[in-house]
DNA sequence: AGCACGCCGACT
DNA sequence: GTCGGCGTGCTC
């Protein structure tokens, strides 16, 4: 018989709100099988509605008089939430100083959030039924899908989970048109931690590891050694070196040990071609958290993580929210990608996080990059992480040298200048495809009046608007607002309109115009709007026709295009004299990146790189001594700025519609911290309040604070400090505020 | 953040 | 006469 502990008097609950602190309860109801305690999901009261909250403390006094405080409305769990969960959240929270509750709740699965059950969850299975087994092989000739799926049921007489059946990419319909038929039938069956696992990947014998070169050998040996601690590796290899076998080799090993794998790849690098890498390879499942996943699916592969029944699971940012009930290694692919920082809300980083947890959990942190973040490269050359460098292209020839041609004084045509047309000319003749990058969609970044100077500018943003011409309008690409296209200048009425400055569109037009035998994909975020077409466009571009490829950064990261052998870039010099003092490096790992797609087949590639600064010291750098010398030569930069890595920063962001009001807070919030910080003699530095870069945004008004110290205790009390001030603050609560810990980009 | 309360303008 | 604008206050 357990022993019968009493209740606790009092839990302290956190509730979805901004509020940066618990509310109290009595517990009331039925209590859990387990009794109260922390991780419990329950309904209760709060202020004239009712949430879903958590329980964070079970304790026997508030500092409210016990009468006061409102019954729970219900346990909703029997049995707390995973534990490895409830620490990361608790430490997101605090790190980022956001609301307990608001970060429970963000990392929680919808249906979770909504208060469904996770016990007594059911799985769909599939057989054939006796007329399925019986079934000649000629009766579904007309329906070869629903043959291939008889088929594949006729090799599980167990029968498939739904979800292994539709990852196998068949459609429901086909399932209901063999039920109706007669041949399968379905049953939910319940869901145990002991559940075998859905059999998605023991369709196929698993592809065999491939050899490593002795770099590799020597990463992997490097990481075998301690796969029970914890182990921070940075894996820096050019595109090619082979970080992804690496990757499978320690994932091999891990799960070889029984312990699970969490794998993080950026916002665009979860295509069916990197699962499919994954999948193939293994003998387990492989459970991809992506944004197509519909709210039940997204739980079960929760739930599945949780249990211990998933060994391996691939997501992006959010993924790191994944509670792992055996976790054996976290591996974070292009480790210095932007996307693995929030950008709103609960600002956390992926990565940092990823480093938290691997830390807390004893196990192997796995940083892939080719470019690495510098933050990352510091940690490594100081000895902290274990630096792990694949230099050699696995199997092909060096990387291709970027070569700067100077853009100035030379006629343009769609942004390209003639020597750079005749490479691309010279490459086409030569049968091999072409690869033209510009960070810039529409057609131009703006229209212009030729005879008085007027631009289209948007008048709720301090920026020009983009012209588009398909359709054609001109947009704002920093709100929402669209115009038509004025026939005339609005200021001088001139019809003298012309597009400045070149954009995708008119790039995709004037090759086009100047290569009509060639076909011209656009990628960009206007083209691919439509599901799949990015895929589908991709996929033409790699049965290995000569073409022309124009596209975004869309088009930089992560896809393999055998068949490009010339990389254009239109203008290298957006990050170049920026304000931000990570657009250096941001650019530079751009550049690496486009540069990466050319002469992965058996030609060697030319990356072209026009520019208005052909002797621009850092482009020179990385030209010609390639990224490692440019990130030590902007580390050395940032020492002597006293710049991250080398200091910690958090910036205070203010918005509101009223310039005054948010100037006025961001005053009295800098003066009441510089005043606390003076009494404290604190390190701690405050700067600003000074407007953001766009001071104007969707017609608000952006300022911002920053804080830096060399010591993030230091930095982490004087924020703490500051939310509570704000928090507390009257004047605070007409002005929109966040608080961004180490902050990516100031705008 | 929600969600109510509360006090002033243009509508059926 | 009321529907609804958003200022202000509260959430155990």
């Amino acid at each position: 018989m357990p022993i019968s502990t009493p209740p606790p008097r009092v839990l302290g609950v956190a509730v979805p709100s901004p509020l940066r602190r618990l509310f109290d309860y009595r517990p009331a109801g039925a209590p859990p099988p387990g009794g109260w305690a922390p991780g419990l999901r329950v309904r209760v009261p709060f202020g004239r509605r009712e949430v879903v909250g958590v329980v964070m403390e079970c304790r026997e006094r508030s500092e409210l008089p016990l009468a006061e405080l409102r019954p729970v409305a219900a346990c909703l769990d029997a049995a707390p939430l995973p534990a490895d969960w409830l620490w990361l959240c608790r430490f997101t929270a605090r790190y980022y100083q956001h609301s307990l509750g608001d970060t429970l709740h963000q990392a929680m699965p919808v249906l979770l959030r909504q208060g469904r059950a996770l016990e007594g969850r059911t799985r769909e299975r599939w057989q054939l039924t006796a007329a399925g087994r019986d079934a000649p092989p000629e009766s579904l000739s007309r329906a070869p899908r629903q043959a291939e799926l008889l088929a594949m049921l006729a090799q599980h007489p167990h029968g498939l989970a739904a979800q292994a059946i539709l990852a196998q990419s068949f459609s429901r319909d086909q399932l209901r048109a063999l039920a109706a038929k007669g041949l399968v039938a379905s049953r939910e069956e319940p869901l145990t931690a002991r559940s075998r696992p859905d059999a998605d990947q023991l369709l196929a014998e698993p592809a065999p590891a491939l050899p490593l070169n002795r770099e590799q050998a020597t990463a992997l040996a490097a990481l075998h050694e301690r796969l029970e601690a914890y182990h921070p590796c940075l894996l820096e290899g050019v595109t090619g070196s082979g970080k992804t076998e690496v990757y499978l080799q320690l994932i091999e090993a891990v799960v070889g040990r029984g312990r699970q794998a969490l794998v993080l790849v950026p916002e665009i690098g979860l295509t069916p071609q990197t699962l499919a890498r994954f999948r193939k390879r293994f003998r387990v499942p492989v459970v991809a958290l992506h944004s197509g996943l519909t709210d039940h699916e997204r739980l079960d592969a929760w739930e599945a993580a949780a249990s211990g029944r998933a060994p391996i699971v691939i997501g992006t940012r959010s993924a790191i929210f994944t509670p792992l009930a055996r976790p054996g290694a976290i591996i974070v692919d292009e480790e210095h990608d932007g996307s693995y920082k929030q950008q709103d809300g609960l600002r956390y980083h992926a990565r940092d996080l990823a480093v938290a947890r691997a830390h807390h959990h004893g196990i192997p942190l796995l940083l892939g990059s080719a470019t690495p973040s510098l933050e990352s490269l510091a940690k490594a050359h100081s000895g902290e992480w274990r630096h792990l460098p694949l230099t050699r292209r696995a199997t092909r020839h060096a990387p291709a040298r970027l070569e700067l041609i100077d853009l100035r004084g030379r006629p343009r045509q769609g942004g390209l200048i003639p020597p750079v047309l005749d490479a691309i000319r010279e490459t086409l003749g030569a049968g091999h495809q072409v690869l033209v990058f510009i960070n810039r969609r529409g057609f131009a970044p703006t229209l212009a009046c030729h005879a008085c100077g007027w631009l289209a500018e948007c008048d709720a943003c301090d920026a020009r608007m983009t012209l588009h011409r398909q359709p054609p309008l001109l947009a704002c690409h920093h709100c929402d607002r669209r115009r038509a296209l004025p026939n005339s200048c609005p200021q001088c009425g001139s019809i003298d309109l012309r597009p400045l400055g070149s954009g995708t569109e008119r790039t995709e037009e004037t090759l086009a115009g100047l290569f009509p035998k060639v076909p011209v994909h656009r990628i960009d975020r206007d083209s691919t709007r439509r599901r799949d077409a990015f895929e589908q466009a991709l996929a033409e571009v790699r049965r290995g026709e000569p073409c022309l490829l124009v596209g975004t950064q869309m088009l930089a990261k992560g896809h393999h295009l055998p068949h490009v052998t010339l990389v254009v870039v239109v203008n290298a010099d957006a990050g170049l004299y920026a304000s931000d003092f990570r657009a250096l490096e941001q650019s530079a790992q751009l550049l690496v990146q486009v540069a990466g797609r050319a002469g992965r087949a058996a030609h060697p590639g030319r990356v072209l790189v026009q520019t208005m600064h052909p002797d621009d010291p850092h482009l020179r750098l990385l030209a010609e001594r390639g990224y490692a010398a440019l990130a030590e030569q902007l580390l050395a930069e940032r020492r002597a700025a006293a710049l991250p890595p080398f200091r910690f920063l958090a910036l205070l962001r203010l918005e509101s519609a009223r310039e005054e009001a948010a100037g006025e807070l961001a005053r009295r919030a800098a003066a009441a911290l510089r005043g606390w910080l003076a009494e404290r003699e604190s390190a701690v530095e405050c700067l600003g309040p000074v407007p953001a870069p766009m001071e104007r945004r969707q017609g608000r008004y952006h300022l911002q604070v920053m804080l830096s110290a060399e010591r993030r205790s230091a930095l982490h009390e004087a924020c703490a400090w500051l939310t509570a001030w704000l928090e507390a603050a009257p004047e605070a609560r007409r002005t929109r505020w966040s608080l961004d810990i180490d902050p990516q980009t100031l705008s």
